[in-house]
Parts: structure tokens; C-alpha cells; sequence
RNA sequence: GGCCCGCUAGCUCAAUUGGCAGAGCAACUGACUCUUAAUCAGUAGGUUCAAGGUUCGAUUCCUUGGCGGGUCACCA
């Protein structure tokens, strides 16, 4: 057992004395009447009737603030719908009352309070209280004790800072930041309104393996684990791609999953090794309708959760009001640079061109990579502005089918903005003979690397083989959409629980 | 993985050139019948991330390690 801070044995104390008064600390039933919020509303309503009624309320919450002041007590309460002050007075209750308040509860504590709803003489809704009970004692106190509402708005004195307390011990920062909890909610609206927006598109939300014999779908390093059992060894997936689009061959012309990729990789602000993925995958669609798509749903999306189509990132305004750029990666490219990548059609070539340019990159790298690579330094962090880049390398989209009038350029776009990269979509491969033909090559540039093979998956050709429908494709990282409606600079800020190194305790 | 920065009381932070480790809030004792960062008086609270080194003396300087943050690399 660890040991106990000298704030902590002084709750034990209090806990043990409880105990000997025979009272229960942690009891099983509640008898709350009203949600904070709730009871705060019907007041309001009340107050304005002709023959307003009192309103007697049990009310539930954690003790936020409590100023002690002999024969009167204010104590500000919090449960998951607001905060209400409670009010005891030596009148009402009887100073034994007062002082078992007093001696036995503190900042922290769970409390049922039960009374009368009425404004203080500065105007405050509060609970005049009549009686109270413990409803968990807290051991640990809060990290951040201070706050004060001003206009309707939490202003915090006191505040946990300390960004590795707050991710490894997630349930103190949310217990007294709000903000972070909100987050949270807006989290979860977002993810609410995609699926809201694909459900009126006809699409079929489904869920696919996460634990895969073959992993697939992207480029990525996997998580392995083992099936005792079956003596088989697993992959956590990297991507929903290959199963989704095997829906498409069972006769599902609409899908999407969302749900958690697992990528064994770097850690950065815009990378945690779990993140959350939607991926859908459109049958009789191309790219270009899904890039249509992209932006209504993206328009939808952003006016659901913040009620209006613009929003604020690192202090730049995004509009989703109207369309995006629409940029192809050559021209994009060639703007940036002055690199026309058609003239240099290997891979020494474009390097010999790089030259130049002021950046680092690897020179034994193939075209695909050092193109990809160009994209990243000099384009990516400028578009702040939703913007769609399109065509890209064949060789680096082996699951995209090639533009019509070339042979190294596929038909793929990726969405940025505020500067990250956001989605990525494709004209899918449906014929099962071009698609093991750019497995095969794959399996080569990666036989190539030491350490990488890339599984060939017979099964995913085996069902195209079938006969696939022609489709788009599209994946989006819901964490950076997050990060972007938040206003948050890092994905731990989105993420409840952030993948950190083991220790530091 | 490279480089830079950080780690001091429960929380947020100080500490001069290397010279007794401090403040605010929280806690404890007391006063106070409409406060709201309540106020007032007093008390207590430390393995300064860890180990080693230099020194009469280390929170401070050096080495190694741990954890975190930033950045670069990696991430078709």
C-alpha cells in the first residue's frame, strides 16, 4: 500500500471517526430528487410565475468551495449538469449540525444536500439546506482548489498544469478543469454528427476486425499479439480499408466504421500509437464525388457541433462556408518549388533536382517518397484553408486506380487544414489482377527495405476477384478534426487517456 | 533515436556568485449569522526526480539514469 500524504491521513481521520460514529461513509443509495441544472431551471421558471411555490429539492455533488463562517456556511457543490451553492445556517439546523459539517467534510467529498431553493441577498440561486449526509469521502484532495464564477464563466485561481499529472491522472483534470471536459463533449458531438451525416447519405455503419491474421490498408508498422488458444499470432489493424471495401463485394453499397487504428510508430502532437479513424468507402463513386462529399459533410459537421460554418484555430479563422482549394500536387509542387516533378521521371532525377532546395531528405528514397516528402515540408503547413491536393504518385497509393491519361499518377486527393493533414481518399482499385499486380510490387520496394514485408492479403483478392463494385474511398483522422473544433495544439489534448512511457511516478 | 528545456510542500511557483529551502492557495487551531479567490490571528507541512561526483558546504556545478515538454528524424 502506498504511502499517504499528511493532507490524506488527516481525511483518514475524519474517515475513521465517522466510522466510529457509525456512520456510513460510502453509502449505497442516493435519494437526489434534481439534477443541478434541473433544479437551478425550475427555479428560474418558478420565480416568474404570479404565485410563485417553493421549491424543495434533494440535491447530489461534489464539494467544490466551502467558506466557513461559524453560524453560516457557503459551499459550492458540482455535479455533472452545474454547480449550485448550498447554504447553512446555525438557525436552521442547529450548531451540532454546523460543526459535524465543519469537522467531517471537505473540499472533494460527494454530499447529498436537501432543502430549499432561494436567491442570497447578492442574488445567488442556492440551496438553503435542511439536512445533508456523506455520500463519499474523499482521501486525496483535488489537485486545484480555487475557483470563482464570474459572469456564468469557471475563472480559476488555482489550476493543475503540469501536463504529465494531467494526462496520467486524467480523472483530477477533468474533476477541476471544466474546459477539458468540454472537450470531451464536443468530442463526442462531433462524432455523432458524422454519423448523422453518413446515416441521411444511406451509409451502413459497421464494425470490422480489429484483431487481423493480415494487416493492411496502409503504410505502417503494426502491433502484434498472440492467440493462445489457436496458437496464432494476431496484428492490431493499421486501417479498416480491406475489410470495409470486402462489404462492398457482399453487396453493401454504402459503409463506414469508425473506430480505433493502432499504428506502432513515432509519438508527436499530431501521432498517439491508438487514434480513431472513419474510414467509408462509396460503390458507383470516384474521387471526385467523394471529394464533393468531403466538403458537405465537413460543412455539416463543423455547423452541428459550434453552430456556425467558421471556426478559430491558433488564432487563424477556417471557413467551411464555401469551397475548398482545389490544388493538383504537380501544380502545387511546381508553385512551391519551381520543381516540375514530370520532369524528372526516376527518382535520381527528381533528387539530382531537390538539390536546391532547402530540406532534408533521403536520397536512396523512390520518387513516390521524395514527392510525398516535397508535400509535406513545403505545402502542408501553408494550407490553413481547407484544401483538397490531388493525383498523386502511383507508387505510393497501391490501393488507387491510375488517372486515365497516365500510368504513375492515381486518381487520390488528401484534405488539409490549419495545416495538418486531415483525410485521404481514392478512386479504389476494383480490378483484382491490377490490384495483386500493386501488392506484388509493394512487396518488392519493402523486400527491398530490411526490416519491413508487407503481407500479401490472397483474401482481399480473392473477394474482388468476385467482382467489385467501382468506389471511393475515404479515411479521416477524428482526433485531428477534434484538435481542429477544439482549438487544441496536441492530440493528447483530445485523447482521455494519451499513450505515455511507463513510470514517472 | 538526435538536439534543447524542465522536474523544489497536495497545487501553482520563488530561492542572489555554490552559503540556514520560501510564498500564495490547500491543511490544522481559533474568531466570525448572506459569503463567493470570504476575511482576520496563529500552527504545521520538504529524500529539492534518482544515483554518483566536485566542494568546508550543492536546489544551484559535473556525470549517468528516469519521466515530461518542445523540436528534428521516422511514419508508401
Amino acid at each position: 500500500m502506498e504511502d499517504y500524504t499528511n493532507l490524506e491521513k488527516v481525511r483518514l481521520g475524519k474517515l475513521a471517526r465517522l466510522r466510529e460514529l457509525g456512520i456510513e461513509a460510502y453509502p449505497r443509495r442516493v435519494e437526489r430528487t434534481h439534477a443541478i441544472a434541473d433544479a437551478t431551471e425550475g427555479f428560474l421558471k418558478m420565480e416568474n410565475e404570479e404565485a410563485p411555490e417553493e421549491i424543495t429539492a434533494v440535491l447530489a455533488g461534489r464539494i467544490r468551495s466551502a467558506r466557513l463562517m461559524g453560524k453560516v456556511i457557503f459551499a459550492h457543490i458540482e455535479d455533472g449538469t452545474g454547480r449550485i451553492q448550498l447554504f447553512f445556517r446555525a438557525n436552521e439546523i442547529g450548531d451540532e449540525s454546523m460543526d459535524f459539517f465543519q469537522e467531517h467534510f471537505d473540499l472533494g467529498d460527494f454530499i447529498q444536500a436537501s432543502g430549499t431553493i432561494f436567491r442570497t441577498r447578492t442574488g445567488e440561486i442556492s440551496l438553503w439546506v435542511k439536512t445533508y449526509k456523506m455520500l463519499a469521502k474523499a482521501i486525496t484532495p483535488l489537485p486545484a482548489a480555487k475557483d470563482q464564477i464570474v459572469n456564468g464563466e469557471v475563472v480559476s485561481h488555482a489550476t493543475l498544469s503540469d501536463p504529465e499529472t494531467r494526462y496520467r491522472q486524467r480523472y483530477a483534470d477533468l474533476a477541476v478543469n471544466p474546459e477539458v471536459r468540454q472537450v470531451f463533449r464536443l468530442r463526442a458531438k462531433t462524432i455523432r454528427a458524422i454519423q448523422a451525416f453518413l446515416d441521411s447519405k444511406g451509409f451502413l455503419e459497421v464494425e470490422t476486425p480489429i484483431l487481423q491474421p493480415i494487416y493492411g490498408g496502409a503504410a505502417a508498422q503494426p502491433f502484434t499479439t498472440h492467440h493462445n488458444q489457436l496458437k496464432q499470432d494476431l496484428y492490431l489493424r493499421i486501417s479498416f480499408e480491406l475489410y470495409l471495401k470486402r462489404l462492398l463485394v457482399g453487396g453493401f453499397d454504402k459503409v463506414y466504421e469508425i473506430g480505433r487504428d493502432f499504428r506502432n510508430e513515432g509519438v508527436s502532437f499530431k501521432h498517439n500509437p491508438e487514434f480513431t479513424q472513419m474510414e467509408f468507402y462509396w460503390a458507383y463513386a470516384d474521387y471526385q464525388k467523394v471529394m464533393e462529399l468531403t466538403e458537405e459533410m465537413l460543412a455539416f459537421v463543423v455547423e452541428q457541433v459550434l453552430g456556425r460554418k467558421t471556426f478559430t484555430y491558433k488564432g487563424q479563422e477556417i471557413r467551411l462556408d464555401q469551397p475548398w482549394e482545389r490544388v493538383e500536387l504537380r501544380q502545387g509542387i511546381l508553385e512551391k518549388t519551381g520543381i516540375d516533378i514530370q520532369d524528372h521521371s526516376t527518382a535520381a532525377e527528381l533528387a539530382e533536382a531537390m538539390q536546391s532546395l532547402e530540406m532534408d531528405f533521403n536520397p536512396q528514397a523512390s520518387r513516390g517518397k521524395l514527392i510525398d516528402d516535397l508535400l509535406g515540408h513545403f505545402l502542408e503547413p501553408g494550407y490553413i484553408q481547407p484544401t483538397f491536393i490531388y493525383n498523386y504518385p502511383r507508387e505510393i497509393s497501391p490501393l488507387a486506380k491510375t488517372t486515365p491519361d497516365s500510368t504513375d499518377t492515381v486518381e487520390r486527393f488528401e484534405g488539409f487544414m490549419g495545416g495538418m493533414e486531415l483525410c485521404n481518399a481514392f478512386t479504389e482499385i476494383n480490378d483484382p489482377q491490377d490490384q495483386e499486380q500493386r501488392f506484388l510490387e509493394m512487396g518488392r520496394s519493402y523486400a527491398s527495405g530490411e526490416d519491413e514485408h508487407h503481407p500479401l492479403d490472397e483474401d482481399y483478392l480473392r473477394a474482388m476477384r468476385y467482382g467489385m463494385p467501382p468506389n471511393g474511398g475515404f479515411g479521416m483522422g477524428i482526433d485531428r478534426l477534434v484538435m481542429l473544433l477544439a482549438d487544441q495544439p496536441t492530440i493528447r489534448e483530445v485523447i482521455l487517456f494519451p499513450h505515455l512511457r511507463e513510470g514517472g511516478e
